[in-house]
Formats: C-alpha cells, sequence, structure tokens
DNA sequence: CTGTTAGCGCGTTCAA
DNA sequence: TTGAACGCGCTAACAG
C-alpha cells in the first residue's frame, strides 16, 4: 500500500537540522502518524505490539515532539507562566524553585517574567507571557493594573496569585496577610515591653504594608511615635546601614524593625561598627528567616514565611486545578508565618 | 464585498474565552490577515494609514498574537532554554537574572530546567526543552552526556554552555576555569605562608574540581598532606558547621578552604562556637562572593566570580548569533575571577 | 484498537 | 503596498 505522507519541511531553520516529524516515526515504524501520537500521549489506547514498534521507531530517529503544533492544535501548552519581582532574591527563588519542582513531575514548564516591582512592568509580561498560551499564570500579589486583571479574567486561564491574601482575588490567592504581620509583630514586641520603635523598609509595597499595618498597631496601643525611613529597593546591606545611621540622628530606639532580613543584617552591621550591644542595647527584627546570616547572628529575630511552601501548595493547586474541569470558584489559602524569638534561645 | 473568513474557533479551552485571532483584528480593521500580521511585525512594510487601523483593531478586540502558531509557522520560536542545577542559590539566581534581563529587551522568553547537578536529569530536560524548539540552549557546565551532547548538535541550534571553559565546546563556553580557579587559591595562601590546609567540600562536580586543583598544586609545592572533607550538595551551614566538626577530630588547620561561601560560613559559625579566633588561630577561604554574610564577616576571604556578568555575556553572545546568519565557529569567553582577601582590610 | 479528515493560528511565498 | 494560497507539525473527532 503506498503512503501518501508529505516527506519532510525543507529545514528546520537555517543551518538547522530537518527536523524529525510524527510522519517520519509513523513511516518508520509503519503506522499511522496518528498512532504514533496515541503511543506516546495515551500509551493505554495502543495495543502492546504496536507501542513498541511506535517507541523502537521513535529511538531510532531520535524524535522529539514539537510542542509549538502540539499546543496548537489541543489548546494545552503544558505551560504555567509566573510573573514574579525578581529571582535574585533568596525568598522569591525558593518559592520558584518549590513550584517548578511540583509542576514538572506533572510535565508541566515554567515560563518566568521578572517585573522588578514594576506595575507596567507586569502589565507588558502578561500580554507577552500570555502570547505562549500558557494553561495557568502565577502572579506575586495581589495588586496589579486593570488592563492586567482584565485581560487575565477575559481569557478565564486559571491565576495565581501568590505571597498576599485579599478577600477578592481574579482566581486563586495563596500566601499570607502583610497586615496580619505587622499587627502581630507589634503585639509580640510590646508584650516583651520595647518603647522605643523604629522602622526601616525598602518601597516594595508589600514591605511597606507590613510596616504601615505594624505602626497602626502601635498607634492603637497609644505610641504614636514611630521613626520610619524607606529606601528604594532592592534591599542591600548598605541600605540597611544607612538606614540605621540615619535614624540614630534624631532618635534612640531600643527596637528596628525592618522589611527583610537583608536590610535587618545592615543593621546588624552598622549596630556592630558602632559598638551597640544586640539586642541589650539594641534589639533587631527581621523578616523572610532565610539569610543564612539570619540563622548565623543569634540575636536577629524575624518573622519565617515559607517561600518554598507557597511555591510547592501553588503547584498542588494547579495540577488540581487541571484535574477537575468545573473552576469550584475562587479560592484562599493562607500559608500563615511565625515569629521566629531568637533573643531567647 | 463578501469575505469568507472563518467565524471563530469553538472555544479555547474548555471553559476558556473564545481567543481572538488574526482573522478577527483583520476583519475588524477591514484588511487582509496577512497585513495585520505585517502590520505588527514588520510596521515598515505597511502604509501608514492601514498601520493605524490595524492597530485601533488590535486594541479593539484585546488581540494576542499566539506564539505557538507564530512559531510553528516561522520555525523560530522567541525561547532560549536554560539548564540550571538549581535557583535556590544566589549565584545561579544572578546569572539567570542578568540572562533574563538581557534575553528580554530583544523579546526573547527563557524557558528555565533545573538539574539539581543530576546528568539523567539534565538529558531528561533537554528533550523536554527541545520540544519547545528554542531558538538557543544554554547550559551550566561543560560535562554532558553523550546523549545530550548528541542531540544537542543534530538540532543544530546555538549552544551556550556558561559556569566552566573548555578547549572543545559543544558551540560557545562563558565561564572561568575552576582548576585555575584552584591553583591560584593554592599560589596565594601558600604565599601568605599558610602550612596546615584543610578542604571542605560539597560533592559538586565543579566544586571538586576546584578542590581538586588545589590539593594538586599544595602537592606540586611538597604539601601532600590535605585533609579533605566532602558532603552531600546541596550546600548548607550545617554542612560547614560538621565539615569542620569532624576535621578537628583528628587534624589541625590553620586554613581551611570551601568550595562555597555557604560552607565557609557554617565553619564560622561552627568555630565562633568553639572560640577559635578567625582570621587568627583558623583562616577560612570561600567561593562565591556572595552571600551577605560573607560581606558581613570581615575576616572571610573568598573568590569573587562574576554570576550576572556571565548571564548578561551570555545574552549579548546569543543576540549577536541570532543577527548574524553563521555560527562564526567555536566561541570561548574567559570570565576570569578574583581573589578577595579581606584579612588584610 | 487504528486510520482518516480537518483544522489549530500564523508566516512564507508569490502574485497582483 | 496588499492579498491568496499553502503548509508548519500536531491532535480532536469521528469512522472503521
Amino acid at each position: 500500500m503506498v503512503r501518501k505522507l508529505k516527506s519532510r519541511s525543507p529545514d528546520a531553520r537555517a543551518s538547522g537540522a530537518p527536523s524529525v516529524t510524527l510522519i517520519d516515526v509513523a513511516r518508520v515504524a509503519g503506522v499511522a502518524p496518528m498512532t504514533v501520537s496515541r503511543a506516546l500521549h495515551r500509551p493505554e489506547l495502543v495495543r502492546e505490539e504496536t507501542q513498541k514498534k511506535v517507541l523502537a521507531a521513535v529511538r531510532a530517529t531520535g524524535y522529539v515532539p514539537n510542542m509549538l503544533a502540539g499546543g496548537l492544535a489541543s489548546s494545552r501548552s503544558r505551560l504555567v507562566a509566573v510573573l514574579l519581582p525578581t529571582i535574585a532574591s533568596s525568598i522569591f527563588a525558593e518559592t520558584v524553585q518549590a513550584l517548578m519542582d511540583g509542576l514538572s513531575v506533572a510535565n508541566y514548564q515554567t515560563l518566568i517574567g521578572l517585573t522588578g516591582y514594576s506595575a507596567s512592568r507586569e502589565e507588558a509580561l502578561v500580554e507577552a507571557l500570555l502570547g505562549r498560551r500558557p494553561d495557568a499564570i502565577v502572579l506575586a500579589g495581589t495588586d496589579h493594573t486593570n488592563t492586567t486583571i482584565d485581560r487575565l479574567t477575559r481569557t478565564g486561564i486559571p491565576v495565581v496569585e501568590i505571597w498576599d491574601l485579599t478577600e477578592k482575588p481574579i482566581d486563586m490567592v495563596i500566601g499570607f496577610s502583610h497586615e496580619q504581620v505587622g499587627r502581630e509583630v507589634a503585639r509580640h514586641l510590646l508584650q516583651k515591653g520595647y518603647h522605643r520603635f523604629g522602622v526601616i523598609s525598602v518601597n516594595d509595597p508589600r514591605g511597606l504594608r507590613r510596616c504601615e499595618s505594624f505602626r497602626a498597631e502601635l498607634a492603637r496601643h497609644g505610641i504614636s511615635e514611630c521613626p520610619f525611613e524607606t529606601l528604594p529597593a532592592p534591599a542591600t546591606l548598605e541600605g540597611g546601614r544607612r538606614g540605621l545611621s540615619h535614624m540614630l540622628e534624631y532618635t534612640t530606639p531600643d527596637i528596628i524593625v525592618c522589611s527583610s532580613d537583608t536590610l535587618a543584617e545592615g543593621v546588624l552591621m552598622e549596630a556592630a561598627s558602632r559598638g551597640i550591644q544586640v539586642p541589650t542595647d539594641l534589639a533587631v527584627m527581621g523578616f523572610g528567616d532565610l539569610s543564612m546570616a539570619a540563622q548565623l547572628h543569634p540575636a536577629l529575630s524575624t518573622v519565617k514565611v515559607g517561600g518554598a511552601d507557597i511555591g510547592k501548595r501553588t503547584a498542588e493547586a494547579l495540577l488540581e486545578r487541571f484535574e477537575t474541569a468545573p473552576p469550584a470558584g475562587p479560592r484562599c489559602i493562607d500559608t500563615g508565618f511565625a515569629i521566629i524569638d531568637r533573643e531567647s534561645a
């Protein structure tokens, strides 16, 4: 029987090798292309013998399925787009790593976009990434431009907002309440007897919200004075040092609360160089509990939030969603946090 | 005039919104689909007036180009695949960040695969990622399985091996010589007068090579005794602590050389808890110069290697390669390194 | 269990 | 400067 299968494309790319296609494999295996496709994706629908022939042909030809074509035909790209401020910060890196690990076992790949905390960049990236027709999209934070929200809702793909919590998510949220962190840290420190507070933060939106909530809670307890230094993102050791230096010019706090461990390290550094005893003369509270130095320094308290945990749970939520057809309505997962008090250790 | 343009696909996905296509835009703009495509990708080939109509239609419809279809039709995916051991290590995170930044300005997106230092995982990932038909692939290291090398050379796409150097790269290499690092560190320390060396390393292939080269250079200078502790990857503070503890059970080095700053931090930690003065009683040399604690601790020497620099130069090399058609032959870029001696600071 | 038909949405190539 | 035909490589849907 004569098969009228097209031979092969002229060439994949200018100098590239002529890529092997399903048709080539089918010819070698002596079956129809569709059978090859099934043998590869739904082996249970194929006789064992055929299956073997196909796999042999795949190996013989070195066939690698073209997922651009597959995605186009099936409207399933097996791609998840992830938008984060940065990846060069261990806390987000852990999230991505855990997310990727979780998704990869189900054969999903991850497309990453870095926003650098800019909403307009996020907007542009969302559009660019949607061009790949991802099966889901993960965004850091819950604060997006209208265009972004609009596009996302219209496409109707699963959306997960992470690292924050909100009453009305676009679709799903997985994170913790930054307001609650600020509030509980304030209560914790008040209870420990601190009086003169100082706050140092970078101008990352979530960090600022933690700090504002912290100060609001202090105010609720009658402490309206709370010096506040803000620095441009990203957080650096140098920033922490300068923040403390500057603050000491006009006040003498007994505890400094920082928007991140990195900043807190800088504060510790500056304190050390001035001969200030931590935590005796000055206590320091960070956020993140990830930096190695935070673990090293026995006097640094911090707030532990599970970066990896968020990634893991996001992967789980998505995989579950991919299984079950109906969206099942908006969903919120609070991953919580823990105040780690190292002074008492 | 009656246009026979197909209306639209039944639906993009089960519950998804029926995705807007080029045809929809064309209909709204009153031009042929091809004209829309040109207006978007090669505006210079289109009359200004037509251009405006098209852009208006794009905005009106909320059209987002389908890059699966575009890539399939043009054999150019505008995707670069990157394979790294991990991303939850600040040194690689910096590389990725810089690489992504560099590529994104040219509208390339990045697909990341995490190997966890496993060659077999790398092999599987290469196959999976090649399925997306990336326009280039970036791999950490120069040590790959034959299957990997084979597949890579056959596809003929640009390949960059980073974080290492080799005489015969698959295509391009951008990194530094780990042997040279080991050698120069040895010479540096010998010259400073150290006698009793100890080495602590995780079993990451490149780390081991630095350490082996270090010990070989010592041997060349008549020092054949060099206690060597290896630990399973990834590097942790705990590992560093245990490494030092264990070593102190059978020897008393005057300097410890570690395969990474993280390990070095652990060593510092253990030393501190034992009341050992650094660097007076025991000096410590790390690798990476990235961890905050390394910057904090004035007594820790280290080897600085540009993680971000590697990423940036890789992006540059690729973009250049995408411009110029002919491969121009194998290419090696040595990004070098610097020994940072903090004892004398 | 396997094959056939008919696109998926776009860019290439040529003709107008 | 614009349009029409065709095919990229694959899978959904149905037929056998």
